[in-house]
Parts: C-alpha cells; sequence; structure tokens
DNA sequence: CACGACTCCTTGAGGAACTCAAGTAGTGTC
DNA sequence: GACACTACTTGAGTTCCTCAAGGAGTCGTG
C-alpha cells in the first residue's frame, strides 16, 4: 500500500520484534517475566501508587495489584501506605530489586551490542529521528 | 552507564513501548489477539506448516496447536496434511483471514501515523541505520 | 520385513499476564 | 450521617506460554 515504505515497515518490525526477544530474554536471565521488568523499571522513573503504575503500564489496576503481589513474595518491592489518604498504597523497590533491576540491565544486550555499531554520528542522526517519531500526537482526540 | 547513549537508549525503549502498543491495539480491534495476529501475519510470509511456524515465532510448538486451534475455530487458518508426509500439517489462511489481516493492517496506525512525519530523505536515513542494526549477529556462538 | 531412533504434532498440567465485575475500605461533600 | 466517589483487592475466566508425555508417521539398518 505505501509503496516504497513497505521495506522500511518490515526493517522496523524486525527491529522491535528483536528489541522485544532481547528484553524478554535479559528479564529471564534474572529470574523475571518482562512484565515484573517493566514494572520494575516504572517504580525507578516516575510512578509510585498503584493507580499510577496501572496509568503508566497501560493496564488494569488488578493486574498492577498481582505483578506487585508476586514482586513483594520475592521480596522485589515493598507495599507502604500512603498517611494522608489510607486507600492509597505507595509501591517502593527494596534494595534486592534495585539490584535485579541492574542485572537485567546489563543482560539486556540489545542497546549495547547493536547500537554499538553505529558511529557517534549515526546515533546523533537516529536520535533525531526517533525524537521526531515520539513527538506527542497532534492528531484530534476526543 | 552508556554515558551520552541513555537518551537514545530511552528512546529506543519508548519507540517500542509505543509500537507494541500500536499493534495490540489494531489486533485487538479486528477481534484477535497480538500472538495471533502475528501467526496471521507470519503465514503471509515463509512459515506454513506447524514446525516452521513454531521457528519463526520464537515459541513451542504446542503453543502454536493452541493459536492454529483457536484460529481455526474462528475460520481464519485451516490446516491441511501434508501428502508427502502424513506427520506435517501446513496451515493455510483462509480469504475470511486474509480480510481480518487487512483490517488488522489498516488500523496499525503506527507506520502510516508516525512514519508520515518523515521525509523522503528522512526515511531512507531511518532506513539505513535499521539496516545497520539489523544485520545478522557476528559475535562468536558456540 | 522388523526393529529402533527420530521427527512432527497434539494433549495435559500448570504458571503468568491480562480483563471485567463485584466488593471493601477510605475520602470528601452536603 | 448519608451520599457519591476514589483506590485497591478479590474472584472468575481467557489467552499465552512452557514443559513433560504420548500417538502417529518416517527412515535407516540388520
Amino acid at each position: 500500500m505505501t509503496g516504497a515504505g513497505d521495506a522500511l515497515d518490515q526493517q522496523l518490525w524486525d527491529f522491535v520484534y528483536l528489541y522485544d526477544a532481547a528484553y524478554d530474554r535479559a528479564a529471564r536471565a534474572a529470574g523475571l517475566s518482562a512484565a515484573q521488568a517493566c514494572l520494575l523499571d516504572a517504580l525507578t522513573r516516575g510512578g509510585r501508587s498503584m493507580g499510577e503504575l496501572a496509568d503508566e503500564l497501560l493496564c488494569d489496576a488488578s493486574n498492577v495489584t498481582q505483578l506487585v503481589t508476586r514482586l513483594e513474595a520475592g521480596g522485589l518491592v515493598s507495599r507502604i501506605p500512603d498517611p494522608d489518604d489510607r486507600r492509597v498504597r505507595h509501591v517502593s523497590i527494596t534494595p534486592a530489586g534495585r539490584r535485579v533491576r541492574r542485572a537485567v540491565g546489563r543482560a539486556f544486550d540489545f542497546p549495547s551490542g547493536r547500537l554499538g555499531r553505529l558511529t557517534e554520528e549515526e546515533r546523533l542522526q537516529l536520535s533525531g529521528l526517533m525524537a521526531k517519531l515520539l513527538a506527542p500526537d497532534t492528531s484530534p482526540s476526543s
């Protein structure tokens, strides 16, 4: 349909496929599922409460409950009730969780391995293109 | 760890995240799961027999059995025994399956939407970079 | 031909991820 | 204090996925 663009479409598909597979392997090597690794990663960024995590991971709140329950059982995160609003539970990563997260990062060879093939200039090029692709959507919503 | 590369790492992560989410939405809009859409897509490329599909999808043969069973129940694919080797079953996509596959392609707005922001020259640049990243692994194995 | 080794697929059991519906506990408002 | 509302949990149910085991078919070798 897109004519000459098909080759690029295929390349992006392959890229994402490889990336996902590499991440899954890395997580599994550290004893986690990809979803668990994602949650652990989200914790080091913005999300803190269960609800925020659900928003960030684009999934149901009850799914987060289960993920956190399993991670908590493994001692990687802990639930901390919010003193100001006792409905809210903050999730915080434990030292063990931080260690495992770093292990995932180390095992995730995609960036280091593949990206290492590019020159500094090419990386800048790629970064520029990504910035353009990732810019917030400007299409009408609601 | 990688110094200035961290920003690019994050961009790629976000890119893949967006891509995956968009594909999942597209599949779901057509009444499929992402895994089912993947299988349907793999069918139009190389894979034909159950085993080949398992190889292509990087998963267990028994998983393919289940996926195909569900897709077959929906009339999107059909199993055809190989006359030369009766252990083998080829999977072929039905007209209905082809229709659904096209619907997924149409609903998958990521390439058209995001990639449309790039100029032809930028797309060529991106394609070149992807080619470099996707080239077969040259690291020693076994 | 018959036996054994091997391949292809399926079945069964079980875990993890996910969703939806319903429920519990806490907050805020009038 | 009753009401609506929010945050999380629980329960039921589906799909994806894997591993172990089994049935059926193929092929080489004596």
